[in-house]
RNA sequence: GGCCUGGUAGUUCAGUUGGUUAGAAUGCCAGCCUGUCACGCUGGAGGUCGACGGUUCGAGCCCGUUCCAGGUCGCCA
């Protein structure tokens, strides 16, 4: 075992200040570059990298040690600081190096399977597999300090505003109502199970019928379902409730947390308050519940311009209670070759389109896929919907609403994202509020709730419950930013009669609704609170702050898309005495 | 479960119409080298072309099956 020697400064902070120090570092050996009488040494910690430099000045006994480090050994360096000759303006240190004057051995390396590289681009199985090698790139540990501090602005700024953070269970009853459950068996009581929570929902409402009055939980939440960039089976909220509150209310909390982080951890000044779209303002506009309004392209209806038009799929969209609707693309028409504009069209078929009608506006004419169907004048009805001008390409869907709407909102992002419109330095943030109580289910038509059976719908709307439910809306919101759901929340229920018809509508007996929830039923007898509340995707969150693509970028030990673990190799088969004493039999 | 893209050296990739012994870069090893920082120069090692089957005189390349990965749709109260 070697002796530790005692570091006095971090590599990374290092600066033309500390010239003529005698500094101990520690850390990984980033790169040696032997150049035969002279060795440079880039020794890597957390912080970031600095230049360790053995001459000939030293006993060649030292000299000899430098010459034998390779690849992330790791080592402590004692040494001067000194300005350098030759500056590197690429990297922060680059104004000085350390002069070495002894060098401690802690540990050899293998050659690492993958670079410890910033912008390097290896497999990712790999990066998940060797985590620990992946995660001392310095942009991995950057990522991992930001997180840190988000979440330390969270508890900060959410601890002045009279919230308190409450642990609630991990271990809880399955409601398999939304995602799937990961369940944990009982020993105790074989054949039953716990499972892990979705989300704390049902306790902090429990914990505001307690009179805990506001509050605030970064909890790890579980869903077993499919994963995608920006999903993980495990992820964390930043969960809250208040009581006494309206919609109001929760929003300036939660804009004032917004205004807080970007200011403090980003230095971009945002406007409050907040844009505010209704959902079927979101929708009709853009397609999508949670639009990217970077940039236009927004969706324009055109039933009443197509009514009557000779295009059988067009009418008969109509007749089925469809719609048609299109978006323009502003100078498009050059930048979209007929090649891609098929790949388009067949991209929007994964949304449920069966095709795409085109127009491109030349000078003084149309050129359409439909100018069969088309007369001049009928094309040039449809451009000046949209005020299109020559050189524009106007791209058209007709199908159900849902369809529509899902194949044009991905149409507009994925050309935006083609014409180089989606600026990662540009943040967005809006809430999207007012949305539908319920949701019809595409097979079974039976009623589901779009957020939650605890939202509480718009007071001024209870008689329509009865008459026609579907056009119910809800105390419901979301935050949006550059087209991701970063959160949502609600204003919830507080009148047992009214919980009970919603359940009544949800199709769900007394026994299921005792048997689901009736601690929650039983508690709000007892004296409930006004109250509503949030709950963030911090994963999110700390993804379009760093401008990452992925989630897996700003979680230290992702799982990857089948939901593995490849560092620890869960999930994984147990002993059979495990499951004997857990009362459990597998098949085969 | 569907669709798209991919799987060739440790890593990132190229590989023409199916044709000799499968290449490059980087990394690794050895030697030389006193101002490099993507160090340089010389030399070397390194391959079950994801797997299986088929077509063919001949398959990295064509066909079939299958496995794996990423993205996505479904799914995510």
């Amino acid at each position: 075992m070697s002796n530790l020697l005692k570091r006095t400064h971090m590599c990374g902070t290092l600066n033309i200040t500390n010239v003529d120090q005698e500094v101990v570092l520690n850390g990984w050996v980033a790169k040696r570059r032997n150049l035969g009488g002279l060795i440079f040494v880039d020794l890597r910690d957390k912080t970031g990298i600095v230049q360790v430099t053995f001459d000939d000045k030293i006993p060649q006994e030292l000299f000899e040690k430098a010459d034998a480090l390779r690849s992330e050994y790791v080592v402590g360096v004692k040494g001067i600081v000194k300005e350098r000759s030759a500056k590197n303006a690429n990297i922060a240190t680059g104004e000085i190096e350390v002069f070495a004057t002894d060098l401690v051995l802690y540990s050899e390396a293998e050659t690492p399977p993958i670079y410890i590289k910033d912008d390097d681009n290896v497999d990712d199985n790999l990066r998940l597999k060797y985590r620990y090698l992946d995660l001392r790139k310095n942009k991995m540990q950057r990522n991992l300090t930001f997180r840190h501090q988000v979440t330390k602005l969270a508890r900060d700024y959410f601890d002045e505003n009279g919230f308190t953070e409450v642990e609630t269970p991990m271990l809880i009853k399955s409601t398999p109502e939304g995602a799937r459950d990961y369940i944990v068996p009982s020993r105790v009581y074989p054949g039953s199970f716990y499972a892990l929570p979705q989300s704390p929902q049902l306790f902090k409402q429990l914990l505001m019928v307690s009179g805990t009055d506001r509050y605030m939980q970064i909890v790890k939440c579980f869903r077993d379902e499919d994963l995608r960039a920006d999903r993980q089976p495990e992820f964390t909220q930043i969960d809250l409730e208040m009581s006494f509150v309206d919609m109001d209310d929760v929003i300036g909390i939660q804009e004032g947390f917004l205004k807080k982080v970007f200011t403090e951890l980003m230095g971009v000044d945002i406007q409050l308050p907040l844009p505010r779209l209704t959902w079927d303002e979101a929708m009709e506009r853009y397609g999508s519940d949670k639009p990217d309004t970077r940039f236009g392209f927004e969706l324009k209806k055109l039933n009443d311009v197509v009514a009557g038009c000779d295009f059988k799929v067009f009418t008969d969209a109509l007749a089925n209670g469809g719609d048609v609707r299109g978006i323009c693309i502003d100078g498009g028409s050059e930048k979209f070759s007929r090649k891609d504009i098929d790949k388009l069209t067949d991209m929007t078929k994964a949304y449920g389109a069966k095709g795409l009608v085109w127009i491109r506006v030349n000078e003084g004419e149309y050129a359409s896929s439909v100018n069969k169907f088309f007369s001049q004048e009928q094309l040039a009805e449809i451009a000046k919907v949209f005020d299109a001008k020559a050189g524009d390409l106007i791209f058209i869907c007709s199908d159900k609403p849902k369809v529509v709407f899902a194949s044009l909102g991905f149409l507009r992002r994925e050309i935006a994202g083609r014409l180089g419109l989606l600026d990662d330095k540009q943040f967005n943030l809006l809430w999207v509020i007012d949305f539908p109580m319920f949701e019809e289910d595409d097979e079974t038509g039976d009623l589901k709730a779009m957020h939650h059976p605890f939202t509480c719908p718009k007071l001024d709307q209870l008689d329509l419950l009865d008459t026609d439910p579907v056009a119910v809306k809800a105390n419901a919101y979301d935050i949006v930013l550059n087209g991701v759901e970063l959160g949502g929340g609600s204003i919830r229920i507080h009148d047992k009669d009214l919980q009970a018809k919603m359940f009544e509508i949800l199709g769900l007996t007394k026994e299921e609704c005792d048997e689901k929830f009736g601690f929650l039923i039983e508690a709000f007898k007892y004296g409930v609170p006004p109250h509503g509340g949030l709950a963030y995707g911090l994963d999110r969150l700390v993804m379009l702050l760093l401008g990452e693509e992925s989630i897996r970028e700003v979680i230290a030990f992702p799982k990857n898309q089948n939901a593995q673990c490849l560092v620890c190799e869960a999930p994984a088969p147990v002993d059979e005495a495990q499951l004997e004493e857990l009362g459990i039999e597998l098949d085969d």
